[in-house]
DNA sequence: GTCTATAGCTTGATAGAC
DNA sequence: GTCTATCAAGCTATAGAC
């Protein structure tokens, strides 16, 4: 194997990370629930909370830009896609009483103003999931410069839905979002032929 | 005056928590900001850092609950109301370097899963906002249902569009989202009559 | 090289002097 | 009643034993 312990060190800040938030995790918690010793955190990660925050991040981006060109393989209708990545996250707050939501976001607002190389990292992400519907659009037949409004526009609508969501325990806000996103994109590619 | 050194805790504690996140900030450094003693935050908020959270995102929700009411008295479109709202929060993220976003975003999602009493606070808050814009769209002729949905879907897509601008320290995803939402809300209004 | 034990700080909260 | 001084517990990071 590649290293497992790093591996485990990474699954469990991001199940952390995702539902307490950066600050609210303490590098104690982590190697407590990873299983493995406490000295081995700054083996692998010797630039501390820092790095590891950075390296869970980025996989958890790879990891769902993944999934998005998983579905966007499967699905002929790019609004189908949308509403497919939209219910991938009414499935997943429903399995965790609510506590599995975007794995950036809380991260991402956390660091914006207090942790630069976080911010960037967390800003590399988005721009990542927002290429990929972009392309996905603009094979559709949209413009780029349409194709990535398009795309930003529903990456947002997505990450506010999952908080309105989680915050109200509430399936609610992903579906409206989810069916009113889709009607938009398809509003938007019928009108460019 | 009703108490000085009350307010000037929540001021601090609203800047503090905006920026930082609820975790992120200490009482100690709430404290220095206001300029009160130490002791006095305990006299004005006995449950300590969980009821001045309350009270602080409660606060910060009716303000803008004011100024989403303030606007809509002057605007005479809704789709207007929405553009100028973004538009509000473009010019905030400009003027404080990218600091100031959603008073209770951040804070929204640190305690979605950590904390029962501020997340419940911050649904409220989240639920106040979506009333006001619903009740805005019903005015315009929706029926109360599509009003509701469309107010969701705007306040969703705001929220997620002040997280990617802040994030990206750029202004265009929350210009774009401010463009393609107000269509969405014109188009609704003009095919439900 | 691996990892335990601990240093040095900061946190939220309170006891007790005034 | 007001507030200072202090508390125990948590944090991140590291020195040094094996």
């Amino acid at each position: 194997m590649t290293d497992g312990t790093r591996e485990r060190f990474l699954d469990a800040s991001a199940r952390l990370f995702r539902r307490q938030g950066y600050a609210g995790t303490g590098l104690k918690l982590i190697t407590a629930e990873s299983g493995a010793p406490w000295g081995s955190l700054y083996h692998h990660f010797p630039g501390g909370k820092e790095e590891l925050g950075v390296a869970t991040i980025t996989r958890s981006g790879r990891r769902y830009e993944k999934v998005l060109h998983n579905l966007a393989a499967e699905a002929t209708d790019t609004a189908q896609i949308i509403e497919d990545y939209f219910q991938l996250s009414v499935e997943a707050l429903a399995a965790s009483d609510y506590a599995d939501g975007c794995p950036v976001a809380t991260v991402a607002l956390e660091a914006a103003s207090t942790n630069e190389a976080l911010r960037h990292c967390c800003a590399e992400v988005f721009a990542s999931w927002q290429l990929a519907l972009a392309e996905r659009l603009e094979a559709d037949g949209l413009a780029p410069d349409a194709a990535a409004e398009l795309a930003v526009f529903a990456l947002a609508t997505f990450e506010g839905a999952v908080m309105l969501s989680r915050t109200a325990r509430d399936p609610g806000p992903l579906r409206v979002s989810a069916r009113l996103t889709a009607r938009a994109i398809r509003t938007a590619i019928a009108t460019s032929r």
